[in-house]
This record gives structure tokens, C-alpha cells and sequence, in this order.
DNA sequence: CTATATTTGTGCGTATGTATG
DNA sequence: ACATACATACGCACAAATATA
């Protein structure tokens, strides 16, 4: 992932909107599936370049939207898997 | 180390950066011994008198140099002795 | 097998400072 | 002035892994 850049800071759409779209994405395609946990808060912030604020408002995002639960002291798991036309 | 206060908030150096390098110095010294195992990280943010957050970035930075090691639920421990123009 | 203690892992909330739009 | 975003730093609570009694 690093290799290729996923968030476009300059870009129009915020940039925690970005991160969520692009884990709901992965969430999608399967390569988060359901039932896994996802790295750690501030892994991900590491992992996709960006502050750990702005993780936090990506996942507050997925968990309105109903894709992701958090436990408090264990981590944050897919619960469900969006349609494809979920975009 | 208590009554000589080796870490400065409030210089230009990072606080976790100094931590880093006072255990790398540690190490170097002989102080800490090549297989032996650190404080737990709680002790190391009270004996360096600074947040679990910051000796967790300061342990994540030796780790990525390469000279601890860690382990869930045993500790952490040194697996290599940098050169003394390590730095 | 159960229970306890120790240690790391993770999340939650907050604060400060800087920079940008 | 305000919201977004980044980076650092502090403090606390809950959970998991490990070792030992």
C-alpha cells in the first residue's frame, strides 16, 4: 500500500471520507472479511499516511454506515460486507 | 536516573527520539546486555518519567532499527548491539 | 485445571501546536 | 473565525498472551 499513495490530500473529497471509502473497499473486495479485525487504530494511520484523528473519523464513518464494530481493548472487526453498488 | 533527568520536553528533540536513544545508549554501554530483557513499558514511562504512548513509539523506533525485540504478554528484549558510531 | 500476577496490545478521550483552505 | 489535517504527548480502561503457583 505504500507503494501507491490511496489518499489524495490535495483532492476534493476529505480525506477521512477517502480512507473510509477505500477500507470499505477492501472490505468489499474481501480482503477484509467478515468476522477479521482490522490493524490497529494507529497502525492504520501509519499504513495509509495519515493522523490518527483522521482514523478515527474514517472508522466513526464505517461504524454509521454499519460495516465495522469496535471493541474497547480488543480492535475493530468487519460485521458486514456492503453491496456492490454500495458507492 | 530519577534525579538526573535525562529527557527534555521542552527541547528541539523529540521526546520519544531521546528515549530511544538513551536506551540505545543503554544497549551500546553494556548496560543493557544482549538478550536481556527492558523494564515493562509502564515502568520505563514512570523510571523516563513520560507517557505509555511515548515509550511505545520510542520501543517502535528501536524495533524498526532493529534492536529489540517484543513479545505479547513476556517483554521486551535486546537482540542486537549497535556499532558505537550508531549514531 | 484454575487462579493470579505480570506484561504487552488496543481503544477512548483529551490537549497542545502547526499548517492549510 | 472556522474546519480539516497532521504530529506529538498525556492519562486511563479493557483485553489478550505469558508465566507461575
Amino acid at each position: 500500500m505504500g507503494d501507491q499513495p490511496v489518499i489524495d490530500p490535495t483532492g476534493p473529497r476529505l480525506v477521512y471520507v477517502q480512507v473510509a471509502d477505500h477500507i470499505q473497499g477492501r472490505i468489499r473486495s474481501g480482503d477484509l472479511a467478515l468476522g477479521s479485525r482490522l490493524s490497529a487504530e494507529r497502525d492504520l494511520a501509519r499504513e495509509y499516511g495519515v493522523a490518527y484523528d483522521t482514523i478515527r473519523r474514517a472508522t466513526a464513518l464505517l461504524r454509521e454506515r454499519g460495516l465495522i464494530e469496535t471493541v474497547h481493548g480488543r480492535g475493530t472487526f468487519v460485521v458486514a460486507v456492503p453491496p456492490d453498488n454500495g458507492d
